[in-house]
DNA sequence: TCTGACCGAGCTGTATACAGATGTTATATT
DNA sequence: AATATAACATCTGTATACAGCTCGGTCAGA
């Protein structure tokens, strides 16, 4: 949003001078520009299970990997710990949280809430190029009906959420609907391998075609309507499996848990 | 929340017989306790306005002050900045933040949304502690009507949030609602110099008093909609300022930052 | 007098050495 | 052999020196 069009004066000639010299993609990263970078790199990471729930991450480990100090990694992981996403330990280390059922359903009890209050507080309008990229993820999915592959489905509905964001008008509101949308996913990404996943793509192939479908009829209100009804959906299958495995544990649940040793 | 019953073995002993000793009012502060503790009195003052906007903060000022290095307290600040309280900026210093109209709408918008949400996603229920917090709270605002004074109005907000946030079950749900109060309430109390000193405390003495009234009949919903509705009443007033300066004069004090300029 | 480049005070950002915490492993003792 | 204890490896937390940035003041030149 800073636009930061102040510095123009001496440094241009230096800069424009570095730039024709080739392709450098930038010239200079900011301090905000690669935390920011580095943030949205780990959040990634975690909402598609490449760190799952109890991994320990490191600061050392990620220094090295970005190249720079343990400094800048702290505030990043100190960030994520705000939201909920990891869990650091003075001594241990930087652990990647689990959720428990109750807080679980609290969330997506607020997500399916506040879905419908994007469609109350000044909604941005729909443009065509929200129903192109929404029509890309449409065709993407179409793919993966014989390619079980939880992290190509969690970038599916990570690219999807990116997209409803989008029109989301009131900042607060965003940044809170962002922010529980990541607080809850990964979780459900967890569970994948306990159901079917034809249904689950099925679901993913349907929301995304009635979303297209509310957008092309300018209703924003059928957009979130749409979405809300999926949400719930998740949550019910979830349900499902829970009753199914019968007593309802109140600890993290773990669906299948691959094993996990330790 | 975490529970971490396993390392109560070998060092109760220890502990208890230190605490034996004497009065020693902690046997040592965590880290993580510390921070809370620090983060809690910046934001405080910012709350009450002794850090006003665009103040300039400072990080050695603020290590000095609670015996610290720069670096616990940066990360207070950071923290801060995620929350919308305060603008770091490299070589200039922490800032407090002003708020344009149009955020402030979206942020009370909200607030008024979620207000209601508490009634209906577990609330958890109402105990003789609660009712009489706000008793005393009651009587603290009767005081005030002869005796303006903006900081002790603030402290009295804070404390009704406080009573109120501790109603709401679902932890996500009282996260967001207490962290949306500290970003707008401040702004409130940047208004107070030019509105009438009596209304203001009427109002709020009449919301304390049926905030009690719907407690005592164990009428939650009731609760939020008070709440709810000098939420929207704050909100007039405010709108009423504007409008009335508009096309007056000067105003006495700082009225409101009206869009950041750049 | 006005303009503009430059310099320096003071701030935040980063890297790093060291202190503190934690879990594990080795070891002495019964 | 079992157990309590001590030593250790490894991690995060803190303090601090230094680099980079911003802005106001200063001084030379027109």
């Amino acid at each position: 949003m800073r636009t930061d069009n102040k510095n123009t004066s001496k440094r241009n000639s230096i800069e424009s001078l570095s730039i024709s010299l080739g392709t450098m993609q930038s010239v200079k990263e900011s301090a905000n520009e690669r935390h920011q970078r580095i943030y949205q790199v780990i959040r990634e990471r975690i909402s598609l299970l490449q760190y799952s729930p109890h991994t320990v991450i490191g600061e050392i480990e990620l220094a090295d990997e970005f190249s720079v100090s343990r400094t800048p990694i702290r505030r990043v992981l100190q960030r994520l710990q705000y939201e909920g996403l990891v869990d650091i330990r003075s001594g241990v280390g930087t652990v990647v949280t689990d959720i428990d059922i109750k807080t679980m359903k609290e969330v997506y009890d607020l997500r399916m809430y506040l879905t419908e209050l994007i469609s109350e507080l000044s909604p941005r309008i729909i443009s065509s190029e929200h129903i192109s990229a929404l029509e890309a993820l449409l065709s993407r999915t179409k793919l993966m009906y014989d390619r079980p592959d939880s992290e190509a489905y969690g970038r599916l509905c990570n690219d999807l959420h990116e997209v409803l964001i989008s029109l989301i008008g009131s900042a607060p509101l965003r940044e809170i609907t962002d922010n529980l949308y990541y607080r809850s996913a990964r979780i459900w990404i967890t569970f994948l391998p306990n159901l079917v996943w034809s249904d689950v793509i099925y679901d993913q192939e349907m929301e995304t075609a009635e979303i297209i479908a509310a957008m092309k009829r300018n209703d924003i209100r059928g957009v979130v309507q749409v979405r809300r009804y999926y949400l719930h959906t998740l949550l019910t299958r979830i349900s499902d499996y829970l009753r199914g495995v019968g007593h309802a544990t109140t600890s993290p649940m773990r669906p299948i848990a691959i094993s996990s040793s330790d």
